[in-house]
This record gives C-alpha cells, structure tokens and sequence, in this order.
DNA sequence: TGTCATTAGTTGCTTGAGCAACTATTGCTG
DNA sequence: CAGCAATAGTTGCTCAAGCAACTAATGACA
C-alpha cells in the first residue's frame, strides 16, 4: 500500500512531504469515486450535479426549495443552477412555479418521474457505497470523517469565495 | 465537529450509514481542496489540470513525455489531452515535437517559461497545503492515506473504464 | 511482403461550465 | 414614500469537457 499513490502516477519523485500527498491522493480518490458513480448514474440520462439536485429536492419534497437554496445543498459547487435544474424540467423530473409571496422566488419540486428515477438509483448507489469502502471499518470511517471535517474547516477559513453564505 | 457535513448542506435528514456519509464528505472535501487551489493557481493564467500538466512535464525535463503518457499520470482523469497542451503550447509553456524513432509519438517538453511559472507556485501551492492540512497530526496524515488508498484500490476493481491501462 | 489489428494522436461536434451583465421584486432608510 | 441597495434568478457569451470518428504510423503474422 505505502507509495501506491507514486505507482499509480508513474512519479518518478517521491512527494515533499506527507501532507502534500494527502492533498494529491484526496483529489485522486475523489476523481475515481466520481467515476465509479457517474458509471452508475448516467445510464438514466443524468449526470452527477443532477442527481445530486434530485436528491436535494427529494429532501424537501414537502415544501420545494428555492433554486439558489440548491445551489447552497449541492456537495459540488456549481454556478449555472438555473440551467441545471432547465434541463431536469425539460425532462420532466422536476416542475418549477413562482412563490405568491415573493415573486422573485422559484420554488422547484420534484416531480413524481423523479421520484422514481431516484428509487431506482437508491437501490443501487448505496451498495456501490459499501463496495468502495468496504475495505474500512467503522472505526477508520470515523476518523476520516474527522479529517475531512478538518481540512473543509480550514478550507473555509481560507477561502471566502467558496460559499457566500 | 460531529454531523459538520449535515450543518453545511443543510440536510434535514441524517446520512443513512456513515460510509454514505464518507462518500458525500470526500467529493465535498476534494472540491473544496479545488477551489483553494483555484484561487491559486488561476490569477497566473492556468486552470488546475493545465497545472498538472507543467508538473508532470517538469517531472521529465529531461526526456520529455508522449501525449497520452501525461494523460495517466493526471491526478484527475482528463480526456483530452491534445488540446489541454495545445493551449499550453500556445501560452509559451510547453514546446511539442514528433519523435524520429516512432514517428506517431510527440514528445511534450517544458520550456522555460513554464518552468518559471511553475517556480512561482512552489512557493504557493505547499504553504497552502500545509495550512489546509495543519488540522491533521502526521498519524492522521498516514491513516488518512491508507484509507484513501484502500478506497481507490476498490474503484479500480469495480470501475475498468477509470485506466484502460 | 501484403493485410489487418494496434497504437498514438488529432479533429469535429455537441453539450456543459463559468463569468458577467441584466431584469424583476423586495426591503430599507432618510 | 421616493430612492437606492440588496435579493432572486435569468440570459448571453466564451471557452472547456467529453465523445466519437478519423488519420498516420507501427507491429504482427500468415
């Protein structure tokens, strides 16, 4: 396992330190879960941000949610929700409708075509889930949590742009 | 620090397994890592994988590298490659030509002005990293990478598509 | 040694990302 | 309550991503 991460870049150096590693192997590992989910997802003709919008609106089904209320839930940044969300309309998993109070809001909901392409992929994500991190117990899940949490912390810290709000 | 993720999508509901949770975390954390690095690398007129792209060379000044070669060892899969060097050719940085032994190879070479470039962000890049990372004792750091490890080790069994090679 | 598969890279085309400028509505403040 | 800033979204534009089809050169093998 130790240096894996040079094989797998055919690096002919070793990194300069631990910590730049981990930022290397944390970008890596992020890409290929990416991978391994659109692999599961685009066959049902969306792609990743999409369903994460599904899921968000899944999230709210009672109530809808304003569109840039979206753009604050989604996991991965994304500018252009408008877009995003014209698209899930144009096919019909999503509706969208001014608010009577404040009409400038658009409240968007799913539709129930959504719903069901969402409990489709529930049976299947999740078990991609456990697959992928099947090779961690409960206690290492733990403390990756932990790390993660640290390091957006102090990616918050140092980053006003990332989130506005 | 415990249910931070929850807070920051504003999720009403509470993952349904810590690995589900884990997964969310990493693609948030990895995107935020990518939009500190962003911020530093950008306002010197090159995006992320352009980045990559210099280091990689800079890696093999001396012999230089095939095209598709850079291609496996980015840290983030990127198709395209021709052109992510076309554009680094034409900003000065990357200089290209055919090899006489085979000649359907290129060999892509860093010029001096991209090496310069790159020693700008030397100074940058690890002082953020360091900072990003600061939260994480260097046991942390080696368990972090284990399970990062052991992560991709699975994707790359479940997800062919991700390295044809 | 001619044929055919493989390798290396490029190009065309369509879709999406990202930024900035713009409209519409609301809230605040003197 | 007039005016001005802030909020919520949309739209236009440019450039990049991603896929598939294509060219060129090499290697294998019958």
């Amino acid at each position: 396992m130790k240096g894996s991460l040079i094989r797998e870049l055919r690096q002919t150096k070793p990194f300069s330190s631990p910590r730049e590693e981990a930022f290397v192997a944390l970008l890596r590992t992020a890409d290929a879960l990416r991978w391994r989910l659109a692999e599961v997802v685009e066959p049902h003709d969306i792609t990743i941000p999409q369903f994460n919008v599904l899921r968000i609106l899944r999230g709210a089904r009672d109530t809808g949610l304003p569109t840039l209320e979206i753009g604050f839930r989604m996991v991965e940044q994304a500018p252009g929700i408008t877009r995003l969300v014209d698209r899930l309309e144009k096919a019909g998993l999503v509706r969208r409708e001014r608010t009577q109070s404040d009409r400038r809001q658009v409240l968007c909901h799913i539709e129930e075509k959504g719903l069901k392409l969402l409990s489709w992929l529930d049976a299947t994500v999740p078990q991609a889930t456990e697959v992928l991190f099947s090779g961690l117990k409960p206690a290492d899940v733990d403390r990756l949590l932990d790390s993660l949490g640290s390091i957006r912390q102090a990616c918050a810290a140092r980053c006003p742009s990332l989130r506005k709000h």
